[in-house]
Order: C-alpha cells, then sequence, then structure tokens
DNA sequence: GATGAATGAGGGTTCATTCAT
DNA sequence: TATGAATGAACCCTCATTCAT
C-alpha cells in the first residue's frame, strides 16, 4: 500500500526528471508522504530505483505471454502492439524505459537486471518464432533468437522516439508489425537467395 | 583546441557516468584543464552538454552520405553497418547516444535538437528509399519515411543493448541489414522480370 | 522490570557507542522493546542517560564502604583494587565512566551529579585516609581530602586507558595501590616507633 | 593558514560540544568559513576531527622534552606542572583531551593514535626515571615504565577533573607532584619492604 | 501497556558556479 | 588566458520523538 503509493510518486518523478535528477524530497512531495517515511520502505534511493526497475521489467513478460496466446504470428505480433498503445501514457512508459536503459549502461548491477529480463524476452520470444518457422509460416533464414533480438531492438528504438514525442505512436506501432512480419514471413526470399 | 579538449574530456566523462552524475570538476581534470577555465569556453555545465550532442548529431550525417553514394540499396546498408562498427569504440558511442536520448526525453530543447537531427536524416534516408522503390528494387508497400524511421529506431536499439554490452555488436548489425531488406524488398524479386 | 530491561540495553549500547551514536532505534532493539515504549518509561533519551549515569555513579560508594570495613589502609586499598576488577569487564565499565565524564564536562547538569558523587566519596576517603593519619599510619603531610581526590584522579585517569585496551589491568592497579601507600605513607615507618 | 584557521574553529566547538554534537556548520561558522570551503581542507569530518588530535597529542611531547632538560627529577615535575597551567585555558584542554580520549575508546583509528602516542610519551618518561632511579634520586621499587604509566594515569585523572571545573587546578597539580615524588622517592621505605 | 507508522529538523557532503589574482 | 579559493543551494539520509490503534 504505501510502499505502492511511495513507488508511483517515485515513478511520477523519475519520468518527469529521471532517476538522478529526481530528488527524494519530490518524490516523497509527489506520494505525499515525508521523506523519512519514504526511507522507511526503501533503504536507499537506489533501492527505489531498483524495485521500480524491476516493477517495469517484469511487465514485459505480458507481451510474450500475448504473443504467445495468438494462433499465428501476424496476429500476435498485432495483439502486442495494440497492448503497448493500449497503456495509458506511452510516452510515458517510454521514458521510463529508457531511463532504465541509461541506467544499466552506467550501473552494473541494474545492467545484470536489464539482461536477465532481456534474455528472458528472448528466449520466450525465439521459441515462438521457432515454432512458426517449423509450422513454415515464417522463413527459417534467421536464427530465431536472432530475429527475437532484433525485434527487442525496434521496439526499443520505438520506444527512444516516443519518449520524446516523436512521431506518432500508434501508426509507427502498426507499421513495425507489417515490417517484422515482411522480414521475417518471406516465403520465397527475393533475388538473393539467402545469405 | 581547447574547446575541443574540453568538449574530449566531457565525452569521457559523460560516457562513464552520464551527463547529470558527471561533475564539472572530473571534467576539467579528465581534459587537465581548470574548472575556472572550463567556465570561459563555456556558460554553464549545460552549454557544454548541449555542444557535446551537437557534435555527435552531426555525425549522423556522414552515414546518410555513405548510404547515398552506394550503387543499390543493400549495399547502402552495408556500407552503413561497416561504418557504424567501424568506429573505435561502439559501446562508448552507443552510451552517450542514449544519454542523449534521455536527455531529450526531458528537456525540451535538447529534444528539439535531436527532433531536428532525426528530421534530418528520415529525409535522407526517405528520399533514399523513394528512389529504389522507383526502380523496383523495394516494395512500394510502405510508406519510404516510414520505413526510414523504423530503420532508424532499429539502429536505435540495437545501440540501446551496445551501451551495456548486449551480444555480438558486428553479428547483430549483419543480421540487422538483412532483417530490413528482407523487410523491404519487393516480393517479386525485381532481378527476374520475366513473369 | 521493563525499566531495568531498556537500561540494560542502553548501557551496552552506550558502552559500545557512547551517547551520542547510540540511536534510540539501537537503544530498543538492543533491549527488546518497541521505540514507543522506551519513551513511556523514559521522557527523553537524556532522562535515559541521566537514569543511567545515576545507576553507575551510585555504585561508587560501594568502594568507599570496602575501604571503610577494612583494618588497614593499606588492606583497603587492596580490597578495593580487588572489587573493581572482580567486575565483569573493566574496560566496558571503564568506557562508561569515561563517557560520563566527557558528558560531564559539556552538559552541566551531568556534571552537577558526577560532582556530587565525586564529592560524596571525597569525603568518605578523606575521612578514611585523616583517621589513618591519625593513627600514625599515613603521613600527615597532605591534607586528607586533596589525597582522596589524587587518589580519585589516578583510578580515573587508568579507566580512561583500560577503556581503549591500554596496558594489563590487574597488573596496573596493583601497582597503582602501592603507588599511592608509599606516597602517603608516614615517612618514619610507624611500626618501628622505637626513634 | 585557512587550515589553521579552521582547525581552531574546530577546537572551540569540540572543546565546547564534543566531536560528535559539534556540526559542520558549527565549526564552519566558528571559523568564519563557509562549509563548502572547509571540505577544501579536510576530506571528513573525521579527517578534522583526526588532525586536531593529531595535533594535540603532538604537544604531549613538550612535556616530556621539560622533564628531560630539568636537572633533578623533583624539578622536572615542577616543571612540567607549571607548563601544564601556564596554558591560556586548562579546562579547554582538558576537555579535548577528555574527548579524544572517549573516542579512542569507540574508534580503533583513534585508539591506535592514542596508544602511539601514550607507548611514546611513557617511554621517554620511563627513561627518565630509570636515569634517578640509577643516580639514587629515586627508588628502584618500581619498574620505570610502570611508574610512568601511573604518572600518565594521575595527570589524565586531573584533567578529566578540571574538564568540568572539579577542584582548584593549580593547587592539585602542585599536590600530585608531591604525591607523585613521594610515591617513587621514599629512600628507605616504610616498613613493607619492597612487595 | 505496547507498537507500527509517521515526521520535522538537522547532519554530512557535493556541486555548479564565481571571483580575485 | 588561466587558476586556486570560495560559496549558496541542494542532496541523501538519520534521528528523536509522537500518535493512532
Amino acid at each position: 500500500m504505501r510502499r505502492d503509493q511511495i513507488l508511483a510518486g517515485a515513478r511520477a518523478c523519475f519520468v518527469r526528471k529521471g532517476f538522478h535528477a529526481a530528488s527524494t524530497a519530490e518524490i516523497s512531495a509527489e506520494a505525499k508522504v515525508s521523506v523519512a517515511n519514504l526511507y522507511q520502505y526503501f533503504e536507499t534511493k537506489d533501492d527505489l530505483v531498483r524495485a521500480l526497475i524491476e516493477q517495469d521489467l517484469a511487465s514485459d513478460l505480458a507481451l510474450v505471454q500475448a504473443v504467445e496466446a495468438a494462433g499465428s504470428f501476424r496476429e500476435g505480433l498485432e495483439m502486442a502492439g495494440r497492448l503497448m498503445t493500449s497503456d495509458t501514457d506511452v510516452a510515458q512508459d517510454s521514458r521510463l524505459r529508457l531511463e532504465i536503459i541509461a541506467e544499466a549502461a552506467r550501473n552494473p548491477a541494474i545492467a545484470a537486471l536489464v539482461k536477465a529480463a532481456d534474455d528472458h524476452l528472448v528466449d520466450a520470444l525465439g521459441a515462438l518464432i521457432a515454432h512458426y518457422q517449423a509450422k513454415g509460416e515464417l522463413s527459417s533464414d534467421i536464427a530465431p533468437n536472432t530475429a527475437a533480438r532484433l525485434i527487442g531492438a525496434l521496439y526499443d528504438g520505438m520506444f527512444c522516439r516516443f519518449a520524446f514525442g516523436l512521431g506518432d505512436t500508434e501508426e509507427l506501432i502498426a507499421a513495425a508489425d507489417r515490417f517484422v512480419f515482411q522480414a521475417l514471413a518471406a516465403v520465397q526470399p527475393p533475388s538473393h537467395p539467402s545469405i
């Protein structure tokens, strides 16, 4: 309860100012809690950051599960796209995600968290791709996990853009879905056999 | 020059610690310059950041020009991939780029810079794609600028991962090239106009 | 009783960290009591400190009584020395004593307590010395209360050293006894009244 | 210069409130310096404390040298006593000394400093005592270093008392000198041959 | 009587920035 | 131009203390 309230306040502040620029004073004000109280729920500002990051990374799994539940790869992609944009505010989520990745680039502990979450995601998505490759719905020209990694990168890259208001969110996601499907589906690779 | 020397020191520090965590004291130490001296070349730490960002964004244009100079789209992609990895340290560049995007997500002034650079890039890449679509090398199913934006996103997303050491740099870039080409290629290979 | 339980916890913490560095949280944890509960027995941390100091100062009287009960001054000194080292942990007691004196040096209220206890002690010891001076066992060259004060100082000084583990406790106390006796003994041994 | 100014301010504050209760804000105010400036001369409040302690301990050597320079032990004692009381404010010095010893009781690093200084002092004083024992001015009944340690303890104990205004400073020191001399000089140990 | 939750005040430390030289 | 010295503002965190239950 109180803990969640604080996490929510922290999320708002981190989205607005980033991990480093958001002060514990701001966060507690946003969460309508005293600073000292905040420290009864989180040992350290870093701990608070870590908790938020874990919360955020965990939400990725929902996406994969949606894709898994779909009847075809294409459908799964569309479902995932819809889930992403269904959220209250994609730009905010994107900012937090961006902040997380930036923090991972400097803080090895955070990097480990992000890597673990990413591996998890890539494995799940890779398995799915392998499944559809076996069924013939997708081309087998690319290693499943490599494809998964590229899809992950594409989405991350879009989030980077959404984070500071570049382009129309839903439109780009829809285009991305088609783009990915086209890249992976190509039944008969045109002119350049395989490479 | 003194200014460049300071920028170089700043770059090293920002890559290592991020814009917020790198102190002017650290930067001047790295640049072998006194703090007060730094302030004779940059009015503010923010100015220093801005200068570095502009420097960094400008380097993107080289990529587009390489793609433009190539004989085919595919060749252009490969060239771009090679250019990116030819740099001294991709991880470092990626970290700075990531830091820039994260900063853009909070600072509207920086966002404007990044948007302008991105628009520039998208326009150039979009024009190129349109050119190859007209020649039949690429499918016309996708709007050229949308394709350009997706390509940009894919590369940004890969940089995000490189920034904290996820995956093999060159291998992933090569796969990305094929991925992009596959996604955009004309379904009916133009090299077999026989049909 | 609860109160004693808290005092014991406080003693342990104060010995370990000193009055200022020991927090009420630590003390209640050590006493296995909630912080709020502690405040039902002591209005203030200062009150707790004061109570502990009074407890500690009171224990000094036992020493004087031991000396009074002895048959000769020398014997009394030995008895006192034995009492002091018989305690569970001289170093711990010394630390607390030291902490008390240091606190007295800043806090007039505590200073008053310590002075009163010291006066009491000096008077009792002085009376004893006067008694043995009259009997000729001790030299009358020194005012009884001055001698008492010097003896007190010597012991306090030794406690200061014991507090951080300087030297062998029992050995030094034994030497101190001889030292004191030598200093106060009648120049012409009273046991050879022949002259 | 600045450093000394800060040390002086710190000394005043530490005497008044003790190491823990004196805040860096108070110290810098007393030294007429900004807090940030203080931190350019001392890395840490602990460093400041340590510097002050070292300064204080070093001043002890002057005493020993005075005793060494004297023609007889008794004369040396008197000289030392005069030196101690000649200082601007014995009570203040005593408070700082007390604070140092109390800190040594908790902080091993400080304990090491104090022990080293004490060993130095005991050795010097012990050598002197041995010298006068050889000359026959002092009795050989006591080990020189033990005697030195006891003398040190006696003086420390007196300082403890001076620290909170117990008794007349000069009078007690004079009495202590006689006390010590009597204890060590006793040409013919009265009645209790050696023990 | 007992406690978990809550907080205002303050503590040590750092930082971007200025200025006299 | 170049710098050592200086500082106000802020930051993270802790503590003695209170109060509703």
